[in-house]
DNA sequence: GACACCGGTGCAATACTGTAACGAATGGCA
DNA sequence: TGCCATTCGTTACAGTATTGCACCGGTGTC
């Protein structure tokens, strides 16, 4: 089966069509953020173009190298704040297993409880529907008492594709 | 109705017979230790006291500063090594989501699926059996294809001790 | 216009988390 | 005795994240 004709994958295929995803992906979070009366400054913008850009979840100093071969040295502190902007309007998202970010390129609820797959391999990210699961997690926190504040959810292996190329 | 007689909670009573829970895990962590022709050495038996006499998840620098203070300082990475021998001995597991470690007192195999519920406030971690979670998580990583090495749930928020506390 | 306020950024310093590389001490065992 | 594996000490370093202060620009108010 080739690649091309794969069924369609919880992961970006590496081959597709970036620049119409990534307009959409700006369109989006100038929404959000106007929506918050916040600001899609040029920082913001090009962090965001930059975790986007690279299918994977990237560690905030990825980014940071990232951007200053593309012009002046940032400070870490630049990149975070950045990257917490961008997290609270939803538009990416924390692997809190790397400590690394990718962008969420479903326009869901930011709220909306997702399961993380991360391949260790190619590094990218899918986010799946998880209600089954967080039904289940429902029931667990229901029998401790536990008032849920966050859940993480997240699996780590490889993805088809690269399990295909081995 | 008082907490003594509050039903069998998750998490660890912060009133219960201490010693005997601890000689149990010591007891455990011996004949693990031994059945994979390692050592329970003290610097390993002090981190596994140490994060189990909190009844919290520690992060690896708070060990490294209650053991220094209690003896001659230590470089992290003892703690570090430590804490990767009882982790691999399943004695503790790690929190993802807070980047620490705590003590599992359940006898339970190395590798079995539990969810963890961190409350926020107390710092104390509970284990509970999630089949219906994993399973639900098997249907999700199997539609996407995806070969699972590792999976982090975790749980934040706040245990019913402390919501009673507020 | 003067003012305060807020969101955003820059800068410097620091705190927190985790690992690499080397070597010494120990103990089992051929 | 010599060899090997395990454990630990030491030093240094890499990677992740935050604090505190200053400044700038837009906005609303008096």
């Amino acid at each position: 089966m080739s690649r091309v004709s794969a069924p369609p994958s919880a992961f970006p295929a590496l081959d597709h069509n970036h620049g119409s995803c990534e307009t959409a992906l700006l369109d989006r979070a100038a929404r959000l953020f106007e929506a918050k009366n916040l600001k899609l400054t040029d920082l913001r913008r090009r962090v965001l173009e930059e975790i986007a850009g690279s299918h994977q979840a990237l560690g905030a100093y990825d980014i940071l190298e990232r951007l200053s071969a593309k012009g002046p040295r940032l400070a870490p502190i630049s990149v975070y704040r950045a990257i917490e902007a961008l997290h609270g309007a939803g538009l990416v998202h924390r692997l809190e297993s790397r400590n690394a970010f990718f962008a969420c390129h479903a326009d869901h609820e930011p709220k909306r409880d997702q399961v993380f797959l991360a391949c260790e391999r190619c590094g990218r990210v899918a986010e799946m529907p998880g209600d089954q699961v967080f039904a289940a997690l429902g029931a667990v926190v229901e029998k401790a008492d536990f008032q849920v504040r966050r859940t993480v959810t997240e699996v780590a292996g490889l993805c088809a594709g690269c399990r295909a190329d081995y």
